[in-house]
DNA sequence: GTCGGTGAATTGTCCGACAATCATACGATT
DNA sequence: AATCGTATGATTGTCGGACAATTCACCGAC
């Protein structure tokens, strides 16, 4: 007779603290604004000490469900922020040794519906960002740093003009993770800057004309593009990504 | 004349002390397995004292950057876990009102390249993983609740044959967010877990023959087959997700 | 070598303390 | 009236110390 337990797991106090209001959040009984009642306060509701509700106010808030305004001492529920929970993945990415290649074929998949969703559905005002992002892109051609960050922000003006979060969210890992590899790229391989203009310039007529198929398609060859550049610079393709 | 002073941030010494241990597991400087030094020895270097340091353990231990190893008491460095990270995400996307077609538009962009992958890379290990994953989905017919684990878990075994974590991470937070709704579908549709069933069939036909195009064709239709259900169903798609 | 005991180290939790900061109210000043 | 200074109380960030329960590392008995 084969009596056997089940390795029974002994929660902390701290967990359960931060699992018990966590799951209030989640379920929206606590709404995004709401005030936390103090750290006292909760030490007495839960009869626990008040370190014990700070271990567990320091989980809550590395996800991001609470947070402090500004020039406030109460804690108060939100809602995670895109960028910070996209850094959390770039991070466990990283450290799952992914490659330039795995990210570029991501890329390669991800990009080009997202262009074309953003043709179909996007707005006067993200177009009007668009503009913005593409013109500050052509006007800092002398400034590495700000190239790169502006190549990701085109990117970022797509995934904002479908209107969809989840494609939004999707793809901010991968620009995080794309920054350090680009940066060498722009840098290495001079007709790098007049390419990526070009695609950004196709792919905001295909936006302003709403030519789904337009956008897809440029986008497409804008990725490739990448590829080739990262030969064009030496990078290997097999190699880590880092941060 | 605009005197104008950036808003100066002041970083509590939890925060510091976990952006100094983060930023050396990130750097790959601790490596995976390898154990922290004691709550105390941590507060004698950092010269701060252990309430703080323990502060900054919760935050790094929600991030997935250190963990405990079953039976252990020192912290040992680890790589973020793909279900937590996903569930990360998955809480954000909720939060962020997430809709079914948001999530079903993504699944229609994401899951045929993952199925074109999986044909193209998947070893036999992967293809046993994948029979395997389809026949227990036939044999839970009966059971809801393991058939709509099944359905996810035939689309992780896909995604985990393309070879690439990226796609692997991107799906996940999409497979649990489906569950919920899926689960509705599966009840409420007689048909479903036949037309299912069928696709896993083909699928899996497909990656034995490793034909790319058929498996994402099927895969296609697969989730097209999935909107049907939710509007025979009398899912809104409109509606945001829960959990 | 295996077993069990023993003492040190470590964590989880508690308690109490205090300076710095924030919220608020209330006058005082211009 | 609007602004400023001040007093008061609440709250956080940090500290020090404490202790039971658990784990670790060693050592000796068999």
């Amino acid at each position: 007779m084969s009596v056997e337990f089940a390795p029974l797991t002994i929660e902390p106090a701290y967990r359960k603290v931060a699992a018990a209001i966590g799951a209030r959040i989640l379920s929206r009984e606590l709404r995004e604004g709401e005030r936390l009642p103090s750290e006292t306060e909760l030490a007495r509701q839960f009869k626990v000490n008040r370190s014990t509700v700070r271990e567990a106010l320091r989980e809550l808030e590395s996800r991001g469900l609470v947070q402090r305004r500004t020039g406030s001492k109460l804690m108060s529920v939100s809602r995670p922020q895109q960028g910070a929970v996209a850094a959390g993945v770039s991070h466990a990415l990283m450290l799952h040794d992914v490659t330039v290649r795995d990210l570029w074929e991501a890329l390669t998949i991800l990009e080009p519906p997202i262009a074309a969703g953003a043709a179909r559905r996007r707005t006067d005002a993200d177009l009007a960002r668009l503009i913005t992002a593409v013109e500050a892109f052509v006007a800092a051609r002398a400034d590495t740093e700000e190239a790169v960050r502006l190549t990701a922000g085109v990117f970022r003006c797509l995934g904002a003009a479908t209107h969809n979060p989840v494609l939004g969210l999707a793809q901010e890992p991968l620009l995080q993770l794309l920054e350090p590899s680009l940066r060498v790229m722009i840098d290495e391989v001079p007709q790098a800057r007049t390419r990526i203009a070009t695609a950004h310039r196709r792919l905001l007529e295909a936006l302003q004309a709403r030519d789904a198929d337009a956008a897809q398609q440029w986008m497409a060859r804008h990725i490739r593009d990448f590829r080739k550049g990262y030969e064009i610079a030496g990078i290997d393709l097999e190699v880590r990504v880092e941060t």
